[in-house]
DNA sequence: AATAAAAATAGTAACGATTACTGTTTTAAT
DNA sequence: ATTAAAACAGTAATCGTTACTATTTTTATT
């Protein structure tokens, strides 16, 4: 299964490196179909599923039910909004260091650990009236 | 609307206090209907919602896309094994620190963090043939 | 104990995100 | 130019979960 190039999967790839609001694949979608009006979903979704596989893009679970997907594949911590739902990098220190305090008491191999914090953005706290 | 007794809730919660395995929707509906035979998976997932809700149990979010339940709602993190899936608790102090980490260099306000811990669990490592 | 309103139920249909399938088109090596 | 592998568009299917509806159960009031 040698990849082959396709320009379906260029453009996702650029669509994706020209957003730091990791959008869903239906997201990626809509936009796309702008170049490319008649991409087709499963198009995106299985480019997107081998772009991570291939380690290019990261797959986000923030606990909202929908993938997100980054093309920023450098450690980094992300913050979601419980009232408006985006999706935001966080600047912040690795916390690599957790895996050892996880690792301490336990019998099995920890690789890795998957952290997102929530609360109210910036803007959402911007909104809110003063009472 | 004052919550009224019924005895499939009860039956649900009591199952889930009786396991430490955090299991699915599925998993706990497979189990109730010895007992219930023609319980419907609709009740089971209201029921886990509303008890999520109540505060009663905890709904977990572990990136294999689909919900696990825990009993125990005190705070602790869970282990997800990359090989067999299955969920386990971790024995580790609470790392709520790193909520302040996260705040330092942020402009909204971080309420809390999730967090999972992934690898091999200690079952899966035995099994592995020594090399 | 009988009545009645609210809540919960079983059963089933609908939903949304994602994956799988199929016949056609594109890529790239010969 | 030929050809096999890979990718495609379009669509159907899957899976976890939620919503709907008619019936039953709970519980407060007589």
């Amino acid at each position: 299964m040698s990849l082959k190039h396709s320009k379906q999967r260029e453009t996702i790839k650029a669509f994706l490196m020209g957003r730091h609001d990791h959008p869903t694949a239906d997201t990626v979608y809509m936009n796309v179909r702008q170049q490319y009006p008649n991409i087709s979903l499963g198009t995106v979704y299985r480019n997107l599923t081998l772009l991570a596989d291939l380690g290019e893009i990261n797959r986000l679970r923030v606990g909202d039910g929908v993938d997100h997907f980054d093309a920023d594949t450098s450690q980094h911590y992300h913050f979601v909004c419980s009232e408006c739902g985006c999706v935001l990098d966080l600047d912040m220190p690795s916390i690599e260091s957790i895996n050892d305090v996880a690792s301490a008491d336990f019998d099995g191999m920890i690789a890795g650990h998957m952290t997102y914090f929530y609360g109210v953005c910036g803007q959402c706290l911007k909104m809110r009236q003063p009472s």
